[in-house]
RNA sequence: GGACGGGUGGGUGAGUGGCUAAAACCAGCAGACUGUAAAUCUGCCGCUCCUUGCGGGCUACGAAGGUUCGAAUCCUUCCCCGUCCA
């Protein structure tokens, strides 16, 4: 990559700083950028993760996206697994101490990691670095070195920290080394720029500050918005189950995506689309002049997002499904099907249980009384319900709002 | 090491001997409604058995014992967390 094949620096920068919340300081970026024209050598951009879950949703993909802005642009995507920090645990706006994973699980989840990542990053061109590659190696000498390099009261200032501080919650030892580690981490890799969520703010700041003390030019910090999650009030994440996960089917993330409240819709076009802002600017003068109805701006925004993970046919596929189960409410086109063996009668309540559709039969109980479960359109009245399997047959099994499913008996 | 405070259901958090499968809120689920799995309203929300009943049984308030007709609530020991002192 020569100096010739840049784009002009504001026009990068331009597409750089869309829906960025934060670059520090203020001018860097360009600053970076003028640099790297000047000089012809791309600029290297750092975005750190642990693997602390195997799977990725679209709260991560805000963030990784924009790397991949940086690859567009012709820099240097720098993908660093925090395969060594994962085991020391980011405190980041934890309210409390995280159960340290072991070695396995981290080197199973890192491995699930990539083939997600590769879903948006392109394979060819980006770097990806462990950073037990160099951690691992250090001594003892080199950790109190390092920790040497900064002060506890500064740490202590860190927001989670001082929270859990003044609520009279664990903080342990190991958890201040975590932001240490992680600026150590730029150090090597001589980033030019670290990416990372407004949570990370306080890490991406102390790597300027460590590099700094290494005799290296200090980096950017570039951080993006928190994706809000699913219910429209907490950040996305697994463990509120407010997320969608990049490897889920399209039926199942355009289902999610509808779900969002209305006003949500507007920070998903930001972050997760390749809308420009004028486009998305436009639809949303249409919203309120009420020429655009909401529930078609989700829909859109909703293929907008499956087509990027499952290509525009799934997308367009799983509207159509959307607007048939939900809208028009009828049988999905094809429903799952399950085989079950000619028997006796069984009581429907633990057949329910048997498909997976509940998982006890306190719960089919339950969802037969509130009207959830339907057989072949028809709803199931008397929770006492029996299913005759003793012939051949075929009938369709609906449990809630979103299970379907297609009985063969023979 | 010492003094003191604390550990309750997926989460927050009430409850200090029976009326407590445990308030309230959140999350979740269902129904109605609709413009969608939005919003709103209503109901449900440990497991299990059946004679489906304001039914029976079992499990549950950090762990293990104990007191009591009866314990999340009292006692003992242990584990864990925090604050202050050293």
């Amino acid at each position: 990559m020569t100096a010739t094949n840049f784009k002009p620096v504001d026009e990068q920068l331009a597409y750089l700083c869309k829906g960025a919340a934060e670059i520090i300081p203020g001018d860097g970026l360009k600053a970076k950028l003028e640099k790297s024209a000047k000089t012809g050598k791309p600029l290297r951009a750092k975005l750190g993760v642990d693997p602390t879950a195997p799977d990725i949703h679209l709260g991560h993909t805000v963030v990784i996206r924009k790397l991949k802005h940086f690859q567009d642009m012709g820099h240097t995507a720098v993908f660093l697994i925090g395969d060594f920090t994962a085991l020391v645990g980011d405190p980041t706006g934890q309210s409390e101490t995280r159960p340290p994973l072991t070695r396995e699980q981290v080197s199973a989840n890192a491995k699930t990691y990539l083939d997600q990542v590769f879903k948006i990053l392109d394979p060819k061109k980006t770097e990806i670095r462990y950073n037990s590659e160099w951690l691992d190696k250090l001594t003892s000498y080199d950790i109190v070195r390092l920790c040497a390099k900064y002060r506890v009261a500064r740490m202590l200032e860190r927001d989670d920290f001082h929270k859990r501080l003044t609520e009279q919650q664990p903080i342990s030892m190991h958890e201040l080394l975590y932001p240490l580690l992680v600026a150590y981490d730029s150090v090597v890799l001589e980033a030019d720029i670290e990416l990372g969520a407004t949570e990370q703010k306080f890490n991406l700041l102390m790597g300027r500050d460590i590099q700094r003390e290494y005799g290296q030019e200090s980096q950017v910090a570039l951080t993006m918005p928190i994706l809000v999650g699913l219910d429209g009030q907490r950040k996305m994440s697994k463990s509120l189950g407010n997320y969608v996960g990049i490897t889920e089917a399209p039926g199942e993330m355009f289902g999610k995506l509808m779900s969002i409240p209305d006003a949500l819709m507007w920070s998903y076009y930001e972050l997760l689309t390749d809308l420009r802002p004028d486009e998305i600017a436009a639809l949303r003068a249409g919203f309120s002049g009420g020429k655009l109805h909401p529930m078609d701006l989700k829909m859109r925004l909703a293929q907008e997002v499956i087509a990027g993970f499952h290509g525009l046919e799934a997308a367009q596929k799983a509207a159509a499904e959307f607007q048939r189960v939900f809208r028009d409410r009828q049988a999905p086109e094809e429903p799952l099907e399950r085989q079950l063996p000619i028997g006796s009668a069984i009581k429907l309540t633990a057949l329910l249980v048997e498909l997976g559709l509940v998982t006890s039969k306190a719960e089919a109980e339950r969802l037969i009384k509130q009207g959830g479960v339907e057989m072949d359109g028809v709803r199931v009245e008397d929770s006492r319900r029996e299913v005759n399997l003793a012939t051949p047959g075929a009938f369709l099994l609906r449990a809630g709002k979103k299970k379907f499913l297609r009985i063969l008996v023979g």
